[in-house]
DNA sequence: TAGATTGTTAATCGATTAACAATC
DNA sequence: TAGATTGTTAATCGATTAACAATC
């Protein structure tokens, strides 16, 4: 297929991809075909066909697709075939848990500095990197090149970080801040909001007769 | 409208206008449109009275919604209108930095028991919570009436610990590890993945010419 | 060769948005 | 009343899935 415009929804499955792929190239599995994956990861096969379709002809008919190269391919199309530098902003509890978070860095994105507002805190170190001051944000975002930015900050914050960050030349930012930011559109946002996530899951929640809601069936 | 089947979309969005309808609340403003709401929200007004009107009449032609009695009625529907107790297993940073997030506090939702199967942090203490081994993971999940298990474990123990939830009479699941957890259907599994979303964020950069890809335009 | 599996088109399904009568 | 805004239907848009020829 090659080209067109590609669905967000299709690029979010791509990491998904990958990991997986990774995980069966540590157990030196050589090839993998739609159908194993879409049963793995929960996915229709046709799906996951046309996803990776999007990009190029990764497969071979017959076979499947060979597992270091599909990953290869993936990790190209996701840019981490480069370091991505990436900065945190809120050393609070969430920052903190995050900067240790290596998994990010197997795969060649990496927090390279970490950003907070409050005075006692900043020059106390986290993982090896000494928490700056808000003033320092611009000049270490240039001169890292550093490209997205994780807010951990509280949510009445949020938005002045964002535009301090987008202002800074970043180009994306995940938010874990409870609040929608607002934002030019070439600034990409992705929202982690755990509270939306776990209230969302309190609706499935069976409460048998009780009130039934009224309209049950 | 009433009835019929809502969509997973549709109820992910009612936390998002819980939320803000909070604050709006809290600043005491009464009433508020559709398009008020999209506007803020980054959603289709449309959109949001189709969502709001699955649930009931909720609004009044010409006027709005009540804001007071709309956030009684999102909380009904998500059940907010009741303590839900939750369970958090897996003790290191990301689970410690969850346990101190009172936000779930003020819509009713809990965590009352923290567990880790590690032994030497088996008996600590995290926010007012005793650190319990996996044994007792079933008696406290029924003695508390806990319906949802939030996970913060490595990627490999996640299986076995949502295995232990489900059979301990767990309903929904909240997974932070980076895997694809297998669950009967009538759990609800909802997967909070930041690699992945940090992941497809690099996907969006800009790396203007340098490769461009082989099909830019 | 026979069996397996891709890439892709066409069919289906579902979600979003526009439009508007009803009505506050 | 005139203006605003809902609830809902119909239109649109987009994403998923089925099906299958091509081919390893």
């Amino acid at each position: 297929m090659k080209s067109d415009k590609i669905s967000e929804a299709v690029v979010r499955r791509l990491p998904v991809y990958l990991r997986y792929l990774n995980e069966l190239h540590l157990r030196e599995v050589a090839t993998v075909s739609s159908q194993e994956l879409g049963q793995k990861l929960d996915l229709n096969p046709a799906q996951i066909r046309k996803d990776l379709a999007y990009f190029g002809d990764f497969g071979r008919k017959g076979i499947g697709y060979d597992v270091s190269y599909l990953i290869e391919k993936i990790r190209h199309i996701l840019k981490l075939d480069q370091q991505i530098n990436v900065v945190l902003v809120g050393a609070g509890n969430l920052g903190h848990a995050l900067s240790n978070y290596n998994a990010f860095l197997k795969d060649n994105m990496k927090i390279v500095a970490i950003f907070d507002a409050y005075t006692p805190k900043v020059g106390t170190k986290i993982n090896n990197l000494v928490v700056q001051s808000m003033e320092e944000l611009t000049a270490t975002i240039k001169e890292f090149g550093i490209r997205i930015g994780i807010i951990t900050v509280p949510d009445v914050e949020a938005q002045d970080v964002a535009d301090k960050l987008i202002s800074s030349g970043i180009e994306a930012i995940l938010n874990f801040a409870p609040t929608i930011l607002k934002a030019p559109p070439h600034i990409r946002i992705h929202t982690a909001d755990f509270t939306t996530d776990l209230q969302s899951l309190a609706y499935y929640l069976d409460n048998g007769k009780e009130d039934a809601d009224h309209d049950e069936a």
